[in-house]
RNA sequence: GGGGCGGUGGCGAAAUGGCAGACGCAGCGGACUUAAAAUCCGCCGGAGUAACCUCCGUGUGGGUUCGACUCCCACCCGCCCUACCA
């Protein structure tokens, strides 16, 4: 018998079966498809540890997939174009291509290094011209269907990257920018977006995936669907100003209205007097960051304007204020101020000595309360006061009913608002795909025609950080002819948002050289749409809702026929430094996948990246802990190679291991089947433990210890494939181990012969008593009154009640 | 402020409402060894006990239940998301 011997026999396996073509992945209308996908990978330089993490147990479910008998789709590739690449250019001086792809031969080394049964032949790269011709494409497909414009407004601005930036990559309460934590700046450019808002209620409805609670509840919070009303105010001098409310059974407590600094209204109302006020309280509001403006903590400011507006319900005239607490982006930029009934406006209104008036009360509270020393803000709670004909309507009733009459009036209807804003997705930067886009002085923005895709990226660019795209000083870029009539024209220069390429990418796998479309249709036909993906949570306001957003255009365009790209999705965690905190180079506890496949060999790294810590939990990775699966597969390793003498047999004994077994097998499969990794690991282990006393006792028969052994290999084999199909060949069965039918388990033989049959007194355990197995309840209640130390539990009482659970349990109450 | 997730031995963790701590790491004792490593055997939540055992124990306090780590309510702590969205 060798030692067990990684370092050798995992480059061994690799070889062979690449040269097999195990992992080749083609249709097979034989077998039901599974199309499972893990998250492709930025090609940063090296594959960490968190790759490892993600990718591994993915690819150990894929392969047992593979086992239970499925046509199994694993593809991997790489998310190629992306800042980090051209800020290396600029640092070192290396062109964004050469630096993007080393790291792609690098990582794809290591990647195979892992021992996952991904198709190369399916890889695919997102900065590969082949595939951003249809990324392009695609933008020209969302023009088509009007889910593409350009606009000019204020935008998220990222001075470190220097570029725009979407919604979704601004960060956190101080608005930092997602890639390099940067806090951003509004600019105004004008800038191409994609109609996300168009699909806001379809992507609220999440009926057709199997998606983890979390992310969903992430969605729809970011949707950020409010149900309520617009309603139509006049200035005194006639002009229409909409506002959107919530609550519109308040409308007769509104003392004021606020516009946003940005509202295009203000600079018509505001009256001479107030004029150089407000021009001043504007500038300033421009001059902040998004982090001043939007701190909730900050003491309110505003500036009246000096004019006033016609409150439809009953003709009131109230005052119109600018503050910045008001946003633009949202609803009309302009809003009806109720302070008795809204947080803000009463933090307002208490500001600036504004009337406050009751219109909702609770039954909580009465006239002789006093004033009001805080918004009363309850939706379900209490009635219409001070309102007209209204008053007395519970306030769910109100709210209905003012809305139905405000459109009888014409002043007003029910109106929903999204959160959501459309996805902004140009970038200023080289390394993307290019927008395909002309720029006619007569024919304004005409898209580039399909025979000239892809517009190439040229490679002889300045890099310099100039916050404009590099693309813009390429003379022979940048000017191009009208595609219409031939006039000198300009072309786009900014390049395209990454998340539009992983937007897209599972449709892409399907055929990466397939010229006539983004994918072939005979493969969509059998393999879309992806079964199962895996992945971070980090990406469920991002990629997730954009893919989402994608397949239902790409749905409009007749490219597919369902709704949702990923009909399962599960989210694996985060693995920690040794010290519980985020990786980073700077705080020295990086793990070094090479570095641990180098000294233990894949197979062990796998297994304990799967088995110390619940998969979506993550948490601390700890250096000793490996031992516990480098000694398991030693332990494999021996039972494999060994031989195993048979002694006495004992029938007790080699029942007990046939029963473990088909037990492991049981426990192995559900687990895998949802992701539960370390307990599968925990279990083999259990059965590792069985064998082990077996062939030290020589007391099972032969064939028991080789079920037990074969068993094990296979339930093994996802998460270890190499050492698995060593062994397996060893043992003189088939190639390949990872084509073998997942082991089937015999419910007589998992069954237990004996039970341990536990008996309580009042819920505490007072006797453990060994009983055969499938004994009739009455049979064991009897039992376990006849036992002594309940009888001296009992003390001559008459038990009141005695529950049994079946085959298991007796609980007697006294 | 709002929403979500989590809190179990020294550590990572297991437990369809039914024996809390499976499996592993570390530790301790022993065997082997000149010695160490590796390996093997045993112990390993706390308190008491020579021992059999007994009592306590899943963040805290209540509740539901014959029975609660598990379900409900309130609170404390940690992490994540979100944040003047009208």
């Amino acid at each position: 018998m060798s030692d067990y011997n990684p370092q050798q026999l995992e480059p061994k396996w690799q070889a062979k079966w690449e040269e097999t073509g195990l992992y080749r992945q083609v249709i097979d209308k034989s077998k039901p498809k599974h199309y499972a996908m893990t998250m492709l990978p930025y090609p940063s330089g090296d594959l960490h540890i968190g790759h490892w993490y993600a990718m591994s147990p993915s690819d150990a479910r894929a392969r047992f997939m593979r086992m239970k008998g499925y046509n199994v789709l694993f593809p991997m590739g790489f998310d190629s174009f992306g800042l980090p690449a051209e800020n290396a250019a600029i640092k070192r001086n290396i062109h964004p291509q050469k630096w993007t792809y080393a790291n792609i031969d690098r990582m794809r080394g290591q990647l195979k290094s892992m021992g996952a049964m991904f198709d190369w032949e399916r890889e695919a790269i997102s900065s590969d011209p082949s595939y951003y011709k249809w990324t392009q494409w695609f933008f020209k497909k969302l023009m088509e269907l009007g889910l593409a414009y350009r606009k000019l407004s204020a935008v998220d601005f990222c001075p470190t990257c220097n570029t725009t930036l979407a919604r979704e990559q601004v960060w956190g309460d101080d608005r930092h920018c997602e890639r390099c934590g940067t806090p951003v700046i509004k600019k105004d450019l004008e800038q191409w977006f994609f109609k996300t808002t168009d699909y806001a209620e379809e992507l609220l409805d999440f009926s057709q995936i199997n998606w983890p609670e979390r992310v969903k509840v992430m969605q729809t919070n970011w949707i950020g669907k409010s149900t309520g009303a617009d309603v139509v105010f006049k200035t005194e001098q006639g002009d229409e100003m909409p506002i959107f409310t919530t609550r519109p059974d308040t409308l007769w407590g509104a003392t004021f209205m606020v516009m946003a600094p940005e509202h295009p209204l203000v600079d018509k109302i505001t009256t001479p007097e107030q004029a150089e006020a407000v021009a001043a309280y504007r500038a300033a509001a421009e001059r902040m960051t998004d982090i001043d403006r939007e701190s909730a903590e900050r003491e309110k400011t505003g500036v009246f304007t000096g004019a006033y507006a016609i409150n439809p319900v009953n003709d009131e005239s109230i005052p119109i204020w600018v503050a910045d607490y008001v946003l633009m982006g949202y609803g009309f930029g302009a809003i009806m101020a109720v302070p008795a009934h809204d947080e803000r406006d009463f933090a307002f209104a208490t500001q600036f000595g504004l009337p406050i008036i009751e219109v909702i009360r609770g039954p909580e509270r009465s006239d002789a309360d006093g004033p009001l020393t805080e918004a009363y803000v309850t939706k379900t709670e209490g009635q219409m006061i001070n309102s007209g004909q209204f008053t007395g309507t519970p306030t769910a009733e109100g709210i209905e009913k003012v809305t139905a009459w405000l459109e009888e009036k014409g002043v007003g209807k029910g109106a929903i608002n999204y959160r959501l804003r459309d996805w902004l997705i140009s970038r200023q930067r080289y390394w993307g795909a290019p927008i395909p886009v002309i720029y006619c002085p007569e024919h304004g923005a005409v898209p580039v025609p399909d025979a000239d895709l892809p517009v190439m990226l040229p490679e002889d660019v300045e890099f310099m950080p100039t916050g404009e795209s590099p693309l813009r000083f390429h003379e022979g870029f940048l000017h191009a002819e009208c595609p219409i009539c031939g006039k000198p024209s300009k072309r786009e220069t900014d390049t395209m948002d990454t998340f539009m390429c992983s937007s897209w990418y599972q449709y892409r796998y399907l055929s990466p050289d397939y010229d006539d479309g983004p994918f072939d249709p005979e493969e969509g036909a059998y393999w879309l749409p992806v079964d199962q993906y895996t992945g971070g949570i980090e990406h469920a306001t991002m990629h997730l809702i954009y893919t989402r957003f994608f397949t239902k255009a790409m749905r409009e365009m007749g490219l597919v026929d369902f709704d949702e790209p990923m009909l399962a999705l599960h989210n694996q965690g985060m693995v920690l430094g040794e010290d519980n905190e985020k990786m980073s180079k700077s705080r020295g506890n990086v793990v070094a996948p090479d570095d641990l496949v180098q000294k233990y060999g894949a197979d062990t790294v796998r297994a304990y990246i799967m088995f110390f810590t619940k998969w979506e939990q993550g948490g601390p990775w700890n250096y000793d802990g490996i031992k516990g699966p480098q000694r398991l597969l030693d332990d494999v390793w021996a039972m494999g190679t060994k031989e195993y003498v048979q002694g006495v047999v004992n029938e007790k004994a080699d029942r007990a291991l046939r029963r473990k077994t088909h037990q492991v097998i049981q426990k192995v499969g559900a687990d895998l089947e949802d992701f539960s990794f370390n307990t599968a690991v925990a279990a083999i282990m259990e059965l590792r433990n069985s064998i082990l006393e077996s062939q030290r006792r020589s007391n099972v028969s032969s064939e028991s210890m080789a079920e037990a052994i074969d068993s094990l290999l296979l339930l093994l084999s996802p998460i270890a494939p190499h050492i698995t199909e060593e062994l397996w060949a060893q043992r003189g069965k088939p190639y390949s181990i990872h084509q073998q039918p997942w082991p089937q388990w015999d419910a007589d033989i998992a069954k237990e012969d004996t039970v341990t049959l536990i008996v309580q007194v009042n819920g505490k355990v007072r006797d453990r008593i060994e009983a055969p197995a499938g004994m009739p309840d009455e049979e064991l209640k009897a039992l376990a009154l006849a036992s002594e130390k309940i009888q001296k539990q009992l003390a001559g009482q008459e038990p009141r009640k005695v529950i049994v659970v079946k085959g298991k349990l007796v609980n007697i109450v006294k």
